[in-house]
DNA sequence: GAGCTGTTCTTTTTT
DNA sequence: AGAACAGCTC
């Protein structure tokens, strides 16, 4: 690791000297991404292929600009989808340049980032309705939001359940000047109210981050007088060069996005080279229109380059991944034959998590370590029977859900507290924080109103000293159960955002009102930025990453698992064409994330409802030569003496087998008994007290009452009052 | 408001 | 396939 860095270093020098094209890194790029590096067209998109160094590519093309073709850093604009992509380049750039300043990568980061940095440096707020100050919104919050106003205005609006997702979904028609819902309801009725609410509250959704910097990028385009102020600095021009990261995924407003910021230069538009793999598109459920690859390709008249060539996988593995390819021309491999796929066949989920922990014990004491172990399923939910049997078998494992400050209630809480504080027109997170159960006190509205004349005008301020102006230790009630506990989770979060108000304000300028409304708005946008990451990397942990197909994209592992390969899961259930596509390109992705070993196991009695007891016909499309198939190879019996550890496990796991097949029969049958068994309706006697209602006719009431039977009564009496369904 | 029929969505998740 | 909802009828 040290060798690399001091040759990476080294090598940071030369660069320096000759030029990216001169050094070692841009040498070690095959033909295909040499051309990709060096390619200056107006447009051009990379079709890359899985495993084909797209990364590597934009890298170099950041360094071959900035090195060769002198174009400034700050003259670029690099998009990614996740903060992870944006970190993982700006962490790789700096490996090989480490003297790059925050400043100067202030163009890279998520679409939303970057559009948000705009919006508070670049761009004039205040003619879209906002005003510099504005805080970002959480993604639910708009909901809550519309349904306050769906309530006060009175409004009807149908699928109110679903309507998050109707937002989002309906807002380009309505948009389009459509006259009404496909619902026929308020629906459109509520799109100006929302907007409006939103300006007054001073805060903007994610969406608007987009939607409002495009806005305002084009008005700014189309003056006449942009022109005239030429040369004056490069901060004010737009980007040179305008990168873009899996571009397979964006989405119609990240295009409008992408175009405004395009022609937002002067003189010439901004150059564009976009890298993506339309065999990848995995998130065209949430929003993506489909093949948004060769769509941005036209749109932009854009040339394109390929990446053929795959570095991770063998032989087998990518003849494989070919069978499933949509687009493009077939994946070249740079390797032997290797290890044909495994296709094992389990009796259930149960009996599949107990040989695989049994499997990784083994390649782990064959020397493998855990972290190049993944197990990938298609639901979330299949994640559980996996973690109960790791435990007992005591395999370190990693789930890849991420926990956010939302589910800790405290935190919540008080971020919302910091809301209100640096942004007084929030009137509805100032109600949710007077209203919360908890904490919830009426003297916090003066402390939050009063924040940004006494204490927000500091320029540096500690943990203690805030923990003391909102007065937290009342709020948080120091005599309850969950104090101390709340009191570290609430501390170790100031002392976080004071460490990056205080480096903000000694920097910059600005006073600690600004400062608190950046780090509450980046880590709306960000998650939380912490530094577990840091802790994380130096314990190094060693486990087993269990995870959704979904999740794996983007990553790659020594071997890989593929759990539930059953018809009705891989591909989940049947649907229409489009989305049994998008299945296929899922179990492509998960596939082609292995590098050595790929083990895909179906079972026979499938636990999850949908699933049928069959192997999925991907498996079929795979060619025969390249599998070796196996059974679960041991009986019942041979099972339960097979597995190791002393006999205490041994009945443990036993134990541990029942229950779990408990759990997936009463889940089943409940799904059937549910069907045939007539509601529950419970009851009220001034006397027995609640009960349960047996049966009803014209004349009798027959109820069950807890400690006293079951009870017939004359309706004619009214004795018993019919509470209703339960 | 119970009971019926018809419609829509269900999983996957980032910002 | 089945849950959750909308809208209709009596």
């Amino acid at each position: 690791m040290s060798e690399q860095t001091n040759e990476f270093q080294q090598a940071a020098g030369s660069y320096q000297k000759e030029g990216f094209q001169h050094t070692e890194e841009f040498y070690r790029l095959n033909e295909y991404q040499k051309t990709a590096v060096l390619d200056e067209s107006p447009a051009c998109v990379v079709n890359a292929n899985v495993g084909s160094g797209k990364t590597t590519v934009l890298i170099g093309k950041i360094l071959y600009l900035h090195l060769d073709r002198n174009v400034p850093l700050e003259k670029m604009t690099v998009l990614t989808f996740t903060n992870k992509a944006a970190d993982e380049i700006v962490e790789r750039l700096r490996k090989i340049k480490p003297d790059i300043a925050p400043d100067q990568v202030q163009g890279f980061g998520t679409f939303h980032s970057v559009a948000l940095r705009m919006l508070k440096n670049s761009l004039p707020v205040e003619e879209a309705g906002w005003t510099k100050e504005f805080t970002v919104m959480d993604p639910d919050e708009e909901t809550d939001l519309a349904m306050k106003i769906i309530q006060e205005h009175g409004l009807k609006v149908k699928y109110k359940n679903r309507l998050k997702k109707r937002l989002e979904q309906e807002y380009q028609n309505w948009l389009a000047g459509k006259a009404e819902s496909r619902y026929r309801d308020d629906l459109y009725r509520l799109y100006p109210l929302l907007a409006e609410e939103k300006k007054r509250q001073n805060k903007m959704s994610f969406a608007d981050l987009l939607r409002v910097s495009t806005e305002l990028l084009r008005l700014k385009n189309a003056e006449p007088g942009g022109e005239h102020s030429e040369e004056d600095s490069d901060r004010s021009g737009g980007p040179a060069w305008i990168l873009v990261d899996e571009v397979q995924d964006s989405d119609a407003m990240q295009i409008e996005f992408l175009e405004a910021m395009r022609e937002s230069g002067k003189g010439e538009p901004a150059k564009i080279f976009a890298v993506g793999d339309p065999n990848q598109v995995i998130y065209s459920w949430r929003g993506t229109g489909d093949n948004m690859f060769y769509l941005i390709k036209h749109r932009f008249g854009a040339k394109e380059l390929t990446l053929p060539v795959n570095y991770r996988s063998n032989a087998s593995i990518l003849a494989a991944a070919n069978r499933f390819l949509q687009f493009g021309n077939r994946i070249q491999g740079t390797r032997e034959e290797g290890q044909r796929i495994t296709v094992r066949n389990h009796y259930d989920p149960f009996q599949e998590a107990e040989y695989l922990a049994e499997k990784i014990q083994t390649l782990h004491r064959n020397g493998k370590s855990y972290r190049e172990i993944a197990v990938f399923y298609r639901l979330q939910s299949q994640s559980g029977i996996l973690e109960k049997v790791f435990d007992r078998y005591g395999i370190p494992y990693e789930l890849s859900v991420k926990k956010t400050l939302k589910d800790i209630p405290v935190l919540n809480w008080l971020v919302k507290v910091l809301r209100v504080s640096v942004n007084p027109a929030d009137t509805q997170m100032a109600a949710e924080v007077l209203a919360d159960p908890e904490y919830g006190e009426e003297s916090m509205h003066l402390r939050m109103t009063e924040f940004s004349e006494e204490t927000g005008k500091r320029e540096s301020v500690s943990a203690g000293e805030l923990f003391a102006y909102f007065g937290l230790r009342e709020a948080l009630h120091p005599s309850s159960a969950g104090y101390q506990e709340n009191e570290r989770l609430v501390m170790d979060f100031l002392e976080k955002m004071c460490a990056s108000c205080n480096k903000e304000m000694e920097s910059g300028q600005g006073n600690l009102t600004a400062a608190v409304r950046e780090f509450i708005n980046s880590s709306a946008l960000y998650g939380m930025k912490t530094e577990p990451d840091e802790k994380d990397r130096e314990a190094s942990p060693d486990k087993v990453n269990l995870m959704t197909l979904h999740a794996s994209k983007g990553l790659e592992f020594d071997t890989v698992f593929i759990i539930g390969v059953n018809q009705g899961m891989i591909p989940l259930r049947c649907k229409d064409f489009e989305q049994e596509e998008e299945e296929r390109r899922l179990f492509f992705v998960g596939i082609t994330r292995a590098e050595n070993n790929l083990e895909l196991s179906w079972y026979t009695n499938p636990g999850e409802p949908g699933a049928v007891g069959e192997p999925s016909r991907y498996l079929r499309m795979i060619p025969e030569q390249l599998l070796n198939r196996e059974g679960s190879g041991k009986t019942e019996s041979e099972r339960s003496g097979a597995s190791e550890g002393g006999d205490g496990r041994k009945s443990d796991l036993h134990q541990l087998r029942k229950q779990v097949q408990e759990q997936i029969r009463l889940k089943r049958e409940s799904v059937q008994k549910k069907e045939k068994e007539p509601k529950v309706i419970r009851v009220r006697h001034r006397k027995y007290g609640e009960g349960i209602l047996i049966s009803e006719d014209d004349m009798m009431i027959e109820a069950e009452f807890r400690g006293y039977g079951r009870k017939k009564f004359l309706k004619a009496f009214g004795e018993v009052e019919v509470l209703g369904a339960v």
